[in-house]
DNA sequence: CCCCTCAGTTCGTACGTCGAACTCAGACCG
DNA sequence: CGGTCTGAGTTCGACGTACGAACTGAGGGG
């Protein structure tokens, strides 16, 4: 630690707050209708309609969202064709998109100790072997690391 | 699975999305600046005009988010004094605000992966070992699994 | 007594979101 | 060939929220 270990009242972040991954990647797809539209398509809905009706969003909302998601690569369009009917447009999540699981899934796991009271309304599990899934905060190491054991450092550090 | 393992389309979600503990975290701090506060003060930045000064944000939002976040239990008030000046408040994370970390780590990581290609500007660190902390997915048998290994469940499954 | 700082509050403007209605393309029906 | 259905958007006016800038209020210092 380069303060010493009495934290009183910080005044400052140690980390320039414009330098931080986070500001970006809320830019992207921090919009609250974006990620409630990853996690259908994280949950295999795919088409305009049933997004549409499964999250109440508004039309027009719906078409932004989805354009930029696929602007961004988090998501694609994919031509699919139901028997007896002409070719429409789906959305499947890109392998960027799917890497923005973990935050998913750290919503969800929030929500299910706080909100739900320990009583998730859905679990994820592995495919094959039916096991539960969970986030963890790991050291390099392998190690379980508590929230509260972790610090944050500046990589480029920045002399104000 | 229940469905062949053909999957061309499917039409709507295993998973009731009403039921979702995704839905009710974003209702709760998932406006795109109460993430943001949430970052300072995991950074350690616990005054108004710091907070308001590193982000950019109005103050009018910034007072409205605060109260929020003390609302739902996430941060709370505490009092300081700087010396010869008046007591004043700042805020601070709760445990149940701490427990947002992963949420704040996963944006972290996508943003370093896809955003700043590969270079983080801010690493986690474990305190004491000083090792690198990352996010991650495990089976609980303890072993990785690949974000595209898993499928979700409905604990309480409604039937259409 | 005036001025300073910090932590908000107020206010008018501008932009985003909403629901509802409309458009468009292709397939089917008779 | 005309009418209708469906999915996927687009358009539009009304409304709500976020914005910056200015103002308030409490206490300390010169």
């Amino acid at each position: 630690m380069s303060q010493p270990s009495q934290v009183p009242t910080t005044r400052r972040a140690a980390v320039d707050p414009k330098e931080c991954s986070i500001t970006g990647t809320l830019a992207a797809i921090g919009d609250g209708w974006s990620v409630l539209v990853l996690r259908e398509l994280f949950y295999g809905v795919r088409r305009f309609n049933d997004i549409q009706h499964d999250l109440g969003i508004s039309r027009s909302v719906l078409t932004d969202r989805l354009a930029r998601l696929v602007e961004i690569g988090v998501a694609r369009t994919e031509p699919y064709q139901e028997p007896g009917d002409r070719v429409r447009q789906q959305y499947r999540l890109t392998r960027k998109g799917v890497r923005l699981l973990p935050v998913l899934v750290g919503l969800m796991e929030w929500g299910d100790e706080f909100l739900s009271n320990g009583d998730p309304p859905v679990v994820l599990e592995e495919r094959d072997s039916g096991e539960q899934v969970r986030l963890e905060l790991r050291s390099t190491s392998g190690a379980l690391v508590a929230p509260h054991q972790i610090v944050t450092r500046a990589r480029r550090r920045r002399v104000d």
